[in-house]
RNA sequence: GCGGGUGUGGCGGAAUGGUAGACGCCGGGGACUUAAAAUCCCCUGAUCCUAUAGAUCGUGUGGGUUCGAGUCCCACCACCCGCACCA
């Protein structure tokens, strides 16, 4: 290796292995230090670490080694998310079994992982299959179940009838089985469900003591737990003491009410649909189609007239026809409610296509005629008006107002409703958590007791043929009732996989054999000081974790309400797309049947951008037959397989070695944004990388003289540096470093020039840890620049002595001056008068006012 | 449909209501070299122009508040993300 370039293929590996020897990033659970918890969202092993890992753990990995040259006893752990359905559609695809392809996945992410030279614990490492997690995972799902937090209902799914097997919402398309294509029907399972909603409003209280997570989540979650103040209420049939039970947000719009609606598997609609073949063609035709809800909310407003009729409360003379509509949900509210079509844009579409009548009941300013006429509800506020006794209310008035009546007249009362639903967490599948429990003719439902826990998953099972391979497994679940002894079964649902993610940050903490955590290891680290991970758990991840964590304080297992005292949710990494289109080749056209059809001339593929090669503004690709075609230059969006514009994180550290990858990672985009990948980009920070090596190589023990300009620079740099990282703000840390290395490359050599070339080394080492450690060793410094102090600044050093004046006159700059820092308003503003440029511009005008902002700008106003 | 977000040069972006474009990439010009690579230096928002100077315009669109708006307010447009069995 020579002095004049540094070589990452040496010195990666190197300085990775003296790190691991001296054994620095292990995480002393007994140090007097400052504790710092560092975490990154881990893992799923998909297979190979893709971009968007590294620039997630690279920012946590800074913020880690900032944290210990700052002096704090750091925690920064990685494990496997490792349980989920990409190792069965493996297992199925390719005749693997799931945890044998898992376990090869996490071996290569892990070396992949090495590579960067994360400043990871790797002696807290685990998987969620060990069955060490999920035994300990199942002893904790017990402990719910007896804290009264689990239990078991009817729930649908999607049911595909030919693979005979239930479909997550991702593997239906269009209404069918993504492997099948048979359409999928919607079947009732008897299902485990947690008790979220008994945290929902503990859960949304929560959020406005998390002062250091970003608003837009705790927005999300607040909307997602939807919390509503109502009414319910019931709509009695005409001439019968029974009726349907309604949830409304708006008592207030009560007397513009037009119809009743109740869900598709409303008790009332399937109890009609018994006797009435067209509503149950009705309810079968609502039961096709997805079960998003983005997919509901979408179809087409549909309803059926069953042809009776409920009593309006208010008004016991009138009547209201009652329909099955398909957009109402039955697990929201009371799967019922009552059409108000002026004031409700869902309720009019619906009424304006089944010629129901439309009252106006709150003004819209000054129009108040009860007649509504166009297609826009209006949700407004305003007086209450065509309402009898409630004209001129406002519309909270009204509210309380219809409240008051119903609970005085015992027809209704005032409600909080949650938008929240229990959590489903059966999964009719193999690789994941067995849930604990043992069905008995005798006993019931009975948990696995906690001496015979982890239930494994059997290892010898079958994909070859459809269906869950726990349910046919010859004897897995066969078992003793651990009651009565008798023959009994095992539960054979799993558990979903966003349960391994709800306590793993504590198991990180604290991993005994024997329980799952110990509290007072764990009170030594945690709330995580900040949490790093993608936006997209902004609600389900993030609020289980929130969920579970409350549960086990009720419980007694922990003393503390929220797991992540800071949150940073990190952009994607995207890259352009390339596409080229070319005629089909023989064999394809034999494949599609396109002989002769003159209509497929030509194929449109998508190109990785190994296969392209770019040329200024254009891009081209040489085809199999070596003809060179023009790429088309598509959109930057997500790294994705399926577009095929992913970079390996491999091939660029081969390339170029972990700092650059490390230090693009950083440039540029701020974190919370997407990150554009180029090629010329990670040029770039190859360059820099270099540029900085030759710098640090200037380094002179021996050198003498002052620099004061740089040295203030330097003091300045440090501080700026060290703000921006604890704010992750590490596109300006790193236009910070950008900057002083400029200066200090310019500089005469000086002891202050080689006191800010040792500075730069510093500073620049959680981002480009192998090159610190390499430059510090070069130039003859003791031990580990990762455990070396982050250099202090001086307070005085910050201020400039000379500032540079604004001159605006109307508001438009004219000039720029130069001042001492902190001259007097009248001083400046004489500065301004005197400007040749500033008098040219004013012209001779009257001068009516001057604005003076100290050690920043004047403004003339004329 | 509901919820959340983003929008500034050719590109990524910077800017406590106070000099818009820091820093990086791309591009152009030059130095060094037999040459190339590497490196270094200079220029680089648009338009006008009598061109080392000066003027006008410019932060998605249209309004507003203010001495002064990328930043605050109102309305709109475009794009992206999430929507409960993907992780």
């Amino acid at each position: 290796m020579t002095d004049t370039r540094f070589d990452p293929s040496q010195a990666d590996g190197r300085w990775q292995r003296a790190w691991e020897e001296a054994g620095i990033f292990h995480a002393d659970s007994n140090s007097n230090k400052p504790k710092s918890y560092v975490l990154e969202m881990f893992p799923y092993p998909s297979g190979r670490i893709h971009m968007g890992h590294v620039r997630n753990y690279t920012m946590g990995d800074v913020l880690a080694r900032y944290k210990k040259m700052r002096g704090h006893e750091v925690l920064h752990p990685m494990g496997w998310d490792a349980f989920g359905m990409p190792a069965e559609n493996a297992a199925m695809e390719k005749g693997v079994h799931p945890g044998g392809w898992t376990r090869e996945n996490i071996a290569n992410m892990k070396a992949q992982l090495k590579r960067i030279g994360f400043a990871l614990d790797w002696s807290r490492e685990f998987a969620t299959c060990d069955p060490e997690y999920y035994g300990q995972e199942q002893s904790l799902f017990i402990d719910m179940y007896e804290a009264g937090l689990v239990y078991r209902k009817e729930s649908e799914v999607n049911w595909d009838p030919v693979d005979m097997t239930v479909l997550a919402n991702e593997q239906v398309i269009d209404g069918k089985g993504w492997r099948s294509g048979a359409e999928v029907e919607k079947r009732k399972l008897n299902q485990w469900f947690l008790k979220i909603t008994d945290f929902a409003e503990d859960l949304l209280d929560g959020l406005s003591g998390l002062d250091n997570w970003p608003d837009k989540v705790k927005l999300m979650q607040e909307n997602w737990i939807g919390k509503s103040q109502g009414l319910r209420c019931t709509f009695r049939f005409v001439d019968s003491d029974h009726g349907i039970e309604v949830f409304t947000t708006r008592p207030d719009t009560m007397f513009g009410a037009s119809f009743v609606a109740i869900a598709a598997d409303h008790p009332f609609a399937q109890a009609q649909a018994e006797h009435v073949p067209a509503l149950a063609e009705f309810i079968a035709e609502c039961k096709r189609g997805g079960t998003t809800a983005a997919e509901l909310e979408t179809a087409e407003k549909m309803g059926f007239d069953t042809g009776y009729s409920v009593e309006h409360p208010l008004a016991k003379h009138w009547h209201l026809p009652v329909y099955v509509a398909n957009f109402v949900l039955m697990d929201y509210g009371t799967g019922a409610v009552f059409g108000c079509p002026a004031h409700d844009q869902r309720d009019l579409d619906f009424a304006r296509k089944y010629d129901l009548p439309v009252t106006r009941v709150v003004a819209d300013g000054d129009e108040t005629a009860s007649e509504f006429r166009g297609d826009v509800a209006y949700t407004g506020p305003g007086r209450i008006v065509n309402s009898e006794w409630m004209n001129g209310m406002t519309v909270d008035e009204a509210k309380a107002a219809v409240i008051a009546k119903a609970e005085h007249d015992g027809w209704g009362q005032g409600e909080t409703q949650y938008r929240l639903r229990d959590w489903g967490v059966s999964r009719q599948r193999y690789w994941g958590t067995p849930i604990p429990f043992i069905h008995c003719d005798t006993c019931g439902v009975v948990p696995v007791p906690k001496n015979q826990l982890p239930v494994e998953l059997p290892e010898d099972v079958d994909f070859s043929t459809p269906g869950n391979p726990l349910l046919r497994h010859p004897t897995w679940k066969h078992v003793e009732c651990p009651g009565c002894g008798g023959k009994a079964e095992r539960e054979t649902d799993t558990l979903d996989t966003f349960t391994n993610s709800s306590w793993y940050f504590l198991r990180f903490a604290s991993q005994p054999a024997d329980k799952p955590f110990d509290p007072e290891e764990v009170a030594k680290w945690l709330p995580v000081e900040q949490y790093i991970g993608g936006i997209e758990h902004a609600i389900l991840h993030l609020l289980y974790a929130r969920f579970w964590t409350r549960a086990l304080q009720r419980m007694g297992h922990l003393d503390f309400a929220e797991p992540f005292a800071s949150l940073f949710t990190q952009g994607m990494v995207t890259h352009e797309t390339y596409t080229v289109t070319r005629p089909p080749t023989n064999e394809e056209r034999q494949i599609f049947g396109w002989e002769d059809e003159a209509a497929h001339q030509s194929i449109t593929q998508y190109l990785t951008p190994a296969e392209v090669e770019k040329r200024g503004e254009r891009a081209f690709w040489i085809d199999p037959d070596g003809i060179e075609r023009e790429v088309e230059i598509g959109r930057v969006i997500k790294m994705s397989k399926s577009k095929k514009n992913t970079v390996d994180p491999d091939n660029i550290i081969d390339t170029y070695g972990a700092d650059a990858a490390r230090w693009f990672m950083l440039s540029d985009s701020p974190p919370e944004r997407d990150l554009p990948w180029s090629e010329a980009g990670i040029e770039g920070c190859g360059r820099f990388v270099q540029r900085l090596w030759r710098l640090f190589g200037q380094y002179d023990a021996g050198a003498s003289g002052e620099d004061k300009a740089l040295t203030r620079k330097l003091h300045q740099t440090i501080a700026a540096v060290a703000e921006d990282i604890e704010a992750l703000n590490f596109n300006k840390a790193v236009a910070r470093i950008y900057e002083l290395t400029s200066v200090a490359e310019k500089a005469a050599p000086s002891a202050a020039r080689s006191e800010a070339i040792a500075g730069l080394m510093k500073l620049s080492s959680p981002m480009m840890p192998h090159l610190a450690e390499e430059a510090w060793h070069r130039a003859g410094f003791a031990g580990l620049i990762a455990e070396a102090a982050w250099p202090d600044h001086d307070p005085a050093l910050l201020i400039e002595d000379e500032v540079t004046i604004a001159v605006q006159h109307m508001g438009k700059l004219r000039d720029t001056l130069s001042a001492p820092k902190g001259a007097s308003k009248e001083d400046l503003e004489a500065l301004a008068l005197a400007s040749e440029k500033v008098q040219r511009s004013i012209d001779g005008a009257e001068i009516r006012k001057v604005i003076v902002v100290p050690d920043r700008l004047v403004n003339i106003v004329t």
